[in-house]
DNA sequence: TATATATCAATAAATAATTCTCGATACTGT
DNA sequence: ACAGTATCGAGAATTATTTATTGATATATA
């Protein structure tokens, strides 16, 4: 459907390469210039290959024998990423995720501002949480409309969530960050992004029942000190 | 290594089975005593087949020209991903993000009990959020062991994470769910999920980034309309 | 009772993702 | 200057995951 220049990457690589800028920050502060894929690789514990294929595909190269300038792959990935130029968001949903969220200060580095949060409990309204307002969500679509905002954080319980996100794509948004516990339904053309924190929890849990099966809790304590 | 009876399951696979658990309770409530892989599929948009090998992984299996049983589906998702019995958990950084967490009530129902939270900021300890214990820091470890808690909850500032996950490994828990932004060292044996949001922005940042290029954002409004 | 049909189950094919291999290149030390 | 080596880059091979195909089975209907 979108055929043109559009160079899909894959999911996992896009989540691994905020990792790579995380650590090549870190060396650029130590004054590190140039980095290999190994050393990249040995400290994420990732194969050198893979991380080639990411830096490839995020349209970074480097030159052999000497690795990556440090600073280059730093901007190109925020570059890549969309980094560069910060896009604003509105918040809906300012309970303790959404109050956690507008706490986060650093997504602006990532290009993403959240410029205010939107509630429909009277008591919050007209507050400020971290520094971000909080205004009535009836003002919602109108105001993402007039704002030209493209990013919607959705916070709200459950319930409440399609209806929310119907008002974000009312007022115009292009993508939604959905931390409901629910599958919105929305247009083909708006980009949503689930953070279901009880998805996540599900394979750590399993993981450790399963682990747990194989080695159960109580002798556990014995033998940690054999293991370390 | 761990090649006993261990039919691993894809990490994908892990994180649809809460989608369909989620669902099928809610057929549940309406008492929809069977499913067919078909509906699962077009409510959650997968494909049948894969909803049928995600159960098959999950180790159950329906009836012909009938579908699965409801009841039996949701219970065996539960079991598989040892929601039955609850571990609990201690909760390291009770600032906003873990703040939000001890909030979630829900997390019992798939398995995971947060029994106290601990912050070195002397003003939170002793101090009670939703409902549950601040504890010093200093006692983590300590406590950790007494207690038999299993897993660790990271929820503090990126810099102090490793030494947190070291406390929490000295005290023997055997999985970690990580908040903070930065890949743990830890023994091979303990189980570390890493909840990195900047890492989950990045797509979203990408995906934003490229569908703009495609359709610029201001002429968006205008045309908004017509594909809608 | 026989036929049609919806569904699971198992296998095969296709696609996506990761890892491996090898050649080219540019620095280092002798 | 030359050999040795660390590294990238491109493509092949492997592995994992998803999608398609086919057959079996149980129910409903005529």
């Amino acid at each position: 459907m979108n055929a043109e220049l559009t160079r899909t990457v894959s999911e996992p690589t896009l989540k691994r390469l905020p990792l790579y800028h995380r650590f090549l920050k870190e060396l650029l502060q130590r004054e590190q210039e140039a980095v290999s894929c190994t050393d990249i690789g040995v400290e994420l514990k990732l194969d050198p290959t893979q991380v080639r294929k990411d830096l490839e595909a995020a349209g970074i190269s480097g030159r052999p024998r000497i690795g990556y300038a440090t600073a280059a792959v730093v901007d190109g990935i925020e570059r890549f990423l969309g980094w560069k130029k910060v896009s604003e968001a509105f918040l809906v949903g300012a309970g303790s995720m959404g109050s956690a969220l507008l706490g986060y200060r650093k997504f602006e580095e990532c290009g993403l501002k959240i410029v205010a949060a939107f509630d429909s409990d009277p008591a919050k309204i007209g507050r400020k949480i971290h520094g971000k307002h909080v205004l009535v969500l009836g003002k919602l679509a109108d105001l993402t409309q007039r704002m030209h905002v493209l990013i919607g954080i959705i916070t709200v319980p459950a319930e409440q969530a399609q209806a929310v996100a119907e008002l974000l794509v009312e007022g115009g948004v292009r993508a939604i960050w959905n931390f409901a516990p629910v599958r919105l339904r929305v247009p083909e053309h708006i980009i949503v992004h689930n953070e279901d924190l009880y998805c996540s929890l599900a394979s750590l849990s399993q993981k450790l029942a399963q682990a747990l099966e194989a080695n159960p809790a109580e002798p556990a304590r014995a033998t940690q000190r054999l293991q370390t």
